[in-house]
DNA sequence: ACCTGAACACCGTTCAAGT
DNA sequence: ACCTGAACACCGTTCAAGT
């Protein structure tokens, strides 16, 4: 049921999720799903929670705090990538989730190893989920919001509008009409995103006062 | 209308946005409403739109590229901050408001100019307005889903669970749990975002090719 | 243990009609 | 130019009842 509510989000849109649409889909009256999920809000959980559930972290002891953090990163994506269009339900989730809450403190753990404040190492944690659910639900060109069958259509009219504007007044964004809009290749787009939120964690501890631990 | 739609959103939730609420909210039926707008999604759309509208860019050109880029981000931050449940209504509407296209179209020129390729300029000049809204959406402790006056009894609800982990094995959690959960300090929050943003960038210039334009 | 039927309070939206 | 009434197809949810 979790699994298939995923599935419509990424097929229709997370708005077609419904616990009507749900129990017609499984032949079956609305109220049935109530038996299985206490409400709406308790399906979108599980469908938040389901992320975490399909994360290795196993592996990731005893490695260096910034490979740590990368691997958080990439398999945060890849897991994400699963369901992109229900990625944002995963950060109410996190605390929520056991996995959930095992990653953080693996995280926060490393950071606070690297010199990181109590405060700084919560504010790199809570950046790196949201640069991972912001990669992953902002794939140019993904267009979740609209029904598969539609997104064409709809990147098409929006790469339309902009060849559209005044070539005098606005150069540059015709110019990047494609390159803002669609995404030639994913893994280098993800790959680019996660080395971008990198770089500013690692300009943050070079600001570190070197040899002791931040208060 | 859109003010009071957005007004309402930072009240209650943007959940709560509906045209039935808003049409009762000014004591006429639900039909009224579709004289002045087309339907929810042109409300939603003017509501996005009403953030370009309050940014000033006419100041910007004539500075150096890294400053303008700083003054983007700051601006749009200050410009969300007015109806932060609303924030990420923004995304979609950039390309489609008169002053979003113009805003898009500066940045990218600097961007241009300091040497990033199109592909980069893009990429940067997205970050950056997924940086700002995801900065004010999420600053911690806000709980925008929720109604403003069962905002405090949810953020005391989440901390009372985090503290209630086992200390053995969340250690970090547990002594981080206000720290992700709150903010001491929004304008330093605002501040040490924009700035991380910004190292990022940097990070990215500093590979660049030096003397001549990226292809 | 799992599902149904009837009911209620909500939604967005259309269309013809009113002033 | 601006609003209403009636109607339709959707929502989530409760509660008592069925097997």
């Amino acid at each position: 049921m979790i699994e298939r509510a995923l599935q419509l989000a990424d097929a229709e849109s997370l708005a077609a999720v419904s616990i009507r649409r749900l129990a017609s889909d499984f032949h079956v009256t609305p109220m049935a799903l109530y038996w299985h999920v206490k409400n709406k809000d308790e399906l979108l959980a599980a469908m938040g929670d389901d992320f975490y559930d399909h994360i290795e972290i196993s592996d990731l002891a005893g490695r260096d705090w910034f490979e740590v953090l990368r691997l958080v990163v990439e398999r945060l994506v890849s897991s994400l990538r699963r369901h992109p269009a229900s990625a944002g339900l995963a950060v109410a989730r996190i605390l929520h989730s056991e996995r959930g809450q095992v990653l953080t403190e693996l995280t926060l753990s490393v950071l606070r190893d690297a010199g990181f404040s109590v405060g700084r190492s919560a504010d790199v944690a809570r950046t790196a989920l949201h640069t991972a659910v912001t990669l992953v639900a902002g794939l140019p060109g993904a267009e979740l919001d609209v029904p598969a069958d539609e997104r064409d259509a709809a990147l098409a009219r929006k790469r339309a509008e902009i060849a559209a504007l005044p070539a005098d007044r606005f150069p540059c964004l015709r110019v990047s009409g494609d390159a803002l809009t669609g995404c030639e290749d994913a893994e280098d787009y993800f790959e680019a995103g996660t080395e971008f939120f990198l770089a500013g964690v690692q300009a943050m501890q070079r600001r570190l006062p070197s040899g002791v631990d931040a208060p």
